[in-house]
DNA sequence: ATACGAATTGGGAACGCTCCCAAAAATCAG
DNA sequence: CTGATTTTTGGGAGCGTTCCCAATTCGTAT
């Protein structure tokens, strides 16, 4: 088994502990000759440097953490969460990182994270998923000065830092682009009121119709929960108050919306136009031609992982950052005149 | 901040490093008094132990891993996803272990996973699920003599520790069901049959038939891949065949079928009984009424976990288990005459 | 009180690595 | 060919634990 350490791989290939420990860290400063020895040593005997000797004296662990303070039930139904969690994942594989992974279901859990979270040599940092539950979590992994990035806007937003996407004006450009192709009476089904990301989908609700000059009518607002039930039961809702669009604050509650409406014997996009928001890789095939709001996946976690990497060299300036959406249209919407 | 030793903590209560570490670590032979002195002194100073150092004597690491080796495509669309990781995170977090993911899309990622996971002091063990892209992953982990454990029965299960559902029983039992309350011809729409639980879902199926002295027909056999799409392509292609009865290996599949179904003015179960596999916590809205095989999930990570403990504390004998399902009858299915 | 065994406590060594500095070797200029 | 300079190499120290063993303290029976 490769149980070997520097010292044997040194002895192996005739040199010393240090200049194995050079040649693995891809130091300058060894002579080619002896660096092609040593790394035949290595390869025939496939040492690998041992993780937590490295981690106790260069103080870095090379694995950061991902906080996902979630109720059951929206862990498994919403499929953000999967690819949340790719995304993250993958940056971390990319810059040499490991990912741990932390679900928190309570008050309890996040304690228990917290502890776990601020243990010396263990993470390097950690990134926490904005929601209502992880408020306090965030408060206190800030405090303790873990290098730290929230995914999605938090609450609090003083020095702490962040990435989400730019969700206000990603929806207000959508409604303004509803308003302009002829709707007149544009309702929406929210995201949970409690979270951020829910708040500023609807305040770009708002300030598209502000700007398009189209009146705001409570009736034609319906706070749901990004399920697709609250989308259904918001659709059969707001369709007694004869909207002509409705915005989902989710792909899925675009769905419910259009399982109601089509219960209800209107067409989409015929009697009622319906956006969404997401645009996952994967469109129900309920649903394909879904007009949406695309989250640049990928670029979160990456953007999310350069933060962290600052926080972790620096631990200076503060990133707060919000990434640019795409406003796709597809067949769930249509030109009115 | 929080960047004491043992041996500061030693100073301030007046004691020695042993002694602080017997009583972190819970030694007897530490008298009350100074037993109460020394944890006062951690409870004000927050001292945790730094984890690397911890485990670089211990030689144990606290941390095991959790490979998925998954396409994109399958990890976002698929609940089992994420209800897997969250009773594997759950059972480690109960155990005190920590959780590290890896997100395998192709053999390079898998290469670079399995450096990893050889790294010593790095992982106490690893999960892989089981799938038809890691087989190679696990026989090289099985070599490498890492304390593993198989999510799902692995192709190769000679020496290979793993946990699985009774797949084969429980589709068996759900088809005898049918055929015993009047279903006459049962059709299915299989995973793919390139992964074991694809297969061991046929094979049930296979079996039930020939138990119930049903014909086996295979017009009646549709190949799918646990996708709703697959299950709404199978579903058209089998009422080819006129079947009363569609057992789909995936609760996904099933929303397929139905969907199928009723496009063609089919109604479930009045025409056909429909009958999936998962039973996932949340219901698609759609199917409310799914008759389906659940699978116990969280005693699957918690059983998962204790064979990787045992076999990171033994490395003896391996253990491979089935763990029961409960077929729960709803109104997809109904009794016919 | 004294001695003896048990319980408690302290300090050294080791885990495997990186970093620093000094020693050795190689290179170069005169 | 010598001395100065640069490059390469080796060994010691230390990271913060745990474990082991020796030293000390304690309790108890004589």
């Amino acid at each position: 088994m490769n149980n070997l350490n520097l010292e044997d791989i040194a002895k192996k290939s005739g040199v010393s502990r240090s200049t194995v420990s050079r040649v693995v860290n891809d130091h300058p400063n060894v002579s080619q000759k002896v660096r092609d020895r040593v790394l035949e040593v290595i390869r025939q005997t496939g040492y690998q440097p041992h993780a937590a000797a490295r981690a106790l004296v260069s103080n870095k662990s090379m694995t950061c953490g991902l906080i996902l303070p979630r109720t059951v039930d929206s862990f498994f139904a919403d499929p953000y969460f999967p690819s949340l969690i790719q995304s993250i994942a993958q940056s971390c594989g990319d810059n040499d990182y490991t990912l741990s992974l932390f679900l928190s279901g309570g008050e309890v859990d996040e304690d228990r994270i917290f502890q776990r979270v601020t243990r010396r040599g263990f993470l390097d940092g950690v990134f926490v998923q904005s929601g209502n539950l992880g408020e306090q979590l965030i408060a206190k992994i800030v405090d303790s000065k873990v290098p730290l990035v929230v995914l999605g806007r938090p609450f609090e937003m003083e020095g702490v830092n962040f990435v989400d996407v730019n969700n206000i004006e990603a929806v207000e450009s959508a409604i303004t682009y509803l308003a302009e192709t002829g709707h007149k009476r544009i309702a929406t089904v929210t995201g949970p009121l409690v979270t951020t990301v829910g708040l500023d989908r609807r305040e770009g609700y708002l300030k598209g119709l502000q700007k398009s000059g189209l009146p705001i009518e409570d009736a034609l607002i319906y706070e749901g929960d990004f399920m697709e039930q609250s989308g259904y039961e918001g659709g059969l809702e707001l369709i007694r108050h004869a909207p002509d669009a409705i915005f989902a604050a989710s792909d899925r509650i675009a769905l419910g919306v259009i399982r109601a409406l089509n219960e209800q014997g209107l067409s989409v996009p015929g009697d009622v136009s319906v956006v969404g928001f997401d645009d996952y890789p994967v469109q129900p095939p309920d649903a394909p031609y879904l007009t949406s709001i695309r989250q640049p996946l990928l670029d979160f976690g990456k953007k999310a992982m350069e933060i962290l990497i600052a926080a972790i060299e620096n631990n200076g300036e503060v990133h707060q950052e919000y990434l640019p959406t795409k406003f796709i249209v597809r067949r769930s919407t249509k030109i009115r005149n």
